[in-house]
RNA sequence: GGCUCCUUGGUCAAGCGGUUAAGACAUCGCCCUUUCACGGCGGUAACACGGGUUCGAUUCCCGUAGGAGUCACCA
């Protein structure tokens, strides 16, 4: 057996979304998992989709993933050039499309788009629904002759029998049928001399030497089709794996027109690569073992495309959001520190420790964005109501809060040390000469220092980060409020 | 609508003829705790339906239903 070789072969007509990279993911680890080769191609033979900029996106989100190019457009790897585009200079798609005119299994066809019209049937689903009628066909080699002379646009259309049935094998799908006369006369060389997708990228994967065809299972209905065109080229057919569907929780096909997050907007959003790298590669795959964590490295050494699933799976936020989170708790502090304090800046404009907030706060979010609900209040105490001072547990009131922070203050005003471990042996003796329970002090200190119902950390811990002078000063807000309100 | 594919809890999923039908997210409860979160423990919750095959079907086959994909000079 020869060595794997995968590839991905985007176009670039914008922002990957989550889809496409799976597609990348599973293609780079099967390739890799066998030790094999995995290749990036760009198809751009639509020149009125492409956009600008599109195909440096791919670069980036394939960098960013982790996912490394073997082979590619910067790669030279022997098979190039590796953009359609410039594939089409070398005059290979003509020269394998006039094979196939020669061999019958392709004609030329000059129907112009009025004919075409006419052929349209039914309308469902506001998609109009035609099949051509080979009506070039029957035209003779002088009619081609005089018209290729003439210059007349043409395009090549793959000749597909009316009669008998092309059957094709997929690894994870098994054998798939179907009717030749269902299987429409799909042009392979469009009137502007592009190939189409659906010629090139069977051209290409034969003579790029791509083993393992793998793709979303928006192909399978097509495949028929490529089928034929590798028997009509006498071509050995790839390893053929159609991956499931990912959805939105609607279960329509994730897609960038329908508006679904792309792999930037979920960076935007404040997810970190591997965990939605991770996450993906568990969309329609399980590994052997019961476990969910996997770095790329260890999902190279798990990932058997045989576990593959067939039924489309649903892209829950929630769990990825979860997933993020678990991300987070583990990664190092140092680069914690790095991604969040962008969002600390934008919340806590004020000179405290982010470093010390960032440390409260880093197993409590899931993406960065939560950061700054967790945050506001280090700028400013917002407005809240007394009865925040009552907790069942901890048997307060407002009224015992009260009266405890009258008697706290002055402590807390005498004291010089506000490290977290003085602060709370503080309240802590405190406690004991009141022969309370810790929360019964806790709790109102902490309401009065921060004025919500959760904070990212205890009383003491929070009034570490905010200091002496403004600890106290929002105590003394707090007796104010406490006096007024009660 | 034709064709193709899919069908285990709300979601991701294990299972590959005999299981008390895993696990994770979410949800609920309890514990821990300087609140919340984290963490720990536990609960609720699933084999779409109908026929076969078989001693025995979640598992194999056939229907039905539901869902999805596709039917372009887009990929």
């Amino acid at each position: 057996m020869s060595k794997v070789r995968t590839r991905y072969a985007p176009s670039p007509t914008g922002k990957m979304h989550v889809g496409n990279l799976r597609s990348a993911l599973y293609e780079f680890l099967i390739a890799k998992h066998d030790g094999g080769d995995f290749m990036l191609r760009i198809e751009d033979t639509d020149q009125e989709r492409f956009v600008e900029g599109a195909t440096e996106i791919i670069y980036r989100t394939l960098d960013q993933a982790g996912l490394k190019h073997d082979e590619g457009p910067d790669r030279d790897g022997g098979f190039g050039p590796y953009v359609q585009s410039e594939r089409m200079q070398t005059g290979i798609y003509m020269k394998y499309a006039r094979e196939l005119v020669e061999k019958g299994e392709a004609y030329y066809c000059f129907c112009d788009k009025e004919r075409l019209e006419s052929l349209k049937t039914e309308v469902v689903e506001g998609k109009e629904i035609m099949m051509y009628d080979k009506h070039c066909l029957s035209l003779s080699k002088e009619e081609v002759e005089a018209n290729l002379a003439a210059g007349k646009p043409f395009v090549i259309r793959q000749n597909i029998p009316k009669e008998g049935t092309t059957t094709f094998h997929d690894e994870l799908y098994g054998d798939i049928t179907v009717e030749n006369a269902e299987l429409d006369d799909m042009i392979l060389i469009k009137s502007d001399g592009y190939p189409t997708y659906n010629f090139a990228n069977v051209v290409d994967d034969h003579t790029m030497n791509i083993t393992h065809v793998v793709r979303g299972n928006e192909y399978l209905s097509s495949s028929p089709k490529y089928q034929r065109l590798y028997d009509a080229f006498g071509w050995e057919s790839p390893v053929y794996i159609h991956l499931p569907l990912i959805t939105d929780e609607n279960h329509k096909k994730l897609s960038k027109r329908s508006g679904h997050a792309s792999f930037e907007d979920l960076l935007d959003q404040g997810f970190v690569t591997e965990a939605v790298v991770n996450f993906i590669a568990l969309l329609g795959w399980s590994p052997e073992e019961n476990r969910e964590i996997f770095s790329l490295e260890e999902l190279i050494q798990e990932f058997d495309y045989r576990r593959i699933s067939k039924s489309p799976a649903v892209f829950d936020m929630v769990k990825l959001k979860w997933m993020n989170g678990e991300y987070l708790k583990a990664m190092d502090f140092e680069r914690f520190y790095e991604m969040a304090e962008p969002y600390l800046k934008e919340s806590v404009k004020k000179a405290y420790d982010l470093k010390k907030i960032a440390a409260m706060v880093k197993t409590r979010i899931e993406i960065f964005p939560d950061i700054a609900e967790h945050v506001d209040f280090f700028e400013a105490v917002p407005e809240y109501e007394i009865s925040m001072y009552a907790h069942k547990k901890m048997k307060t009131t407002p009224e015992s809060s009260l009266e405890t922070l009258r008697e706290l203050l002055p402590i807390f005003e005498a004291q010089e040390d506000y490290s977290n471990d003085a602060l709370y042996e503080t309240l802590c003796s405190y406690v004991k000469e009141k022969g309370c329970k810790n929360g019964y002090a806790m709790w109102p200190v902490r309401t009065a220092v921060s004025g919500k119902q959760m904070t990212p950390g205890g009383a003491t811990e929070l009034m570490e980060v905010l200091g002496k002078e403004e600890s106290v000063a929002r105590l003394k807000a707090a007796i104010a409020k406490l006096e007024r309100e009660l």
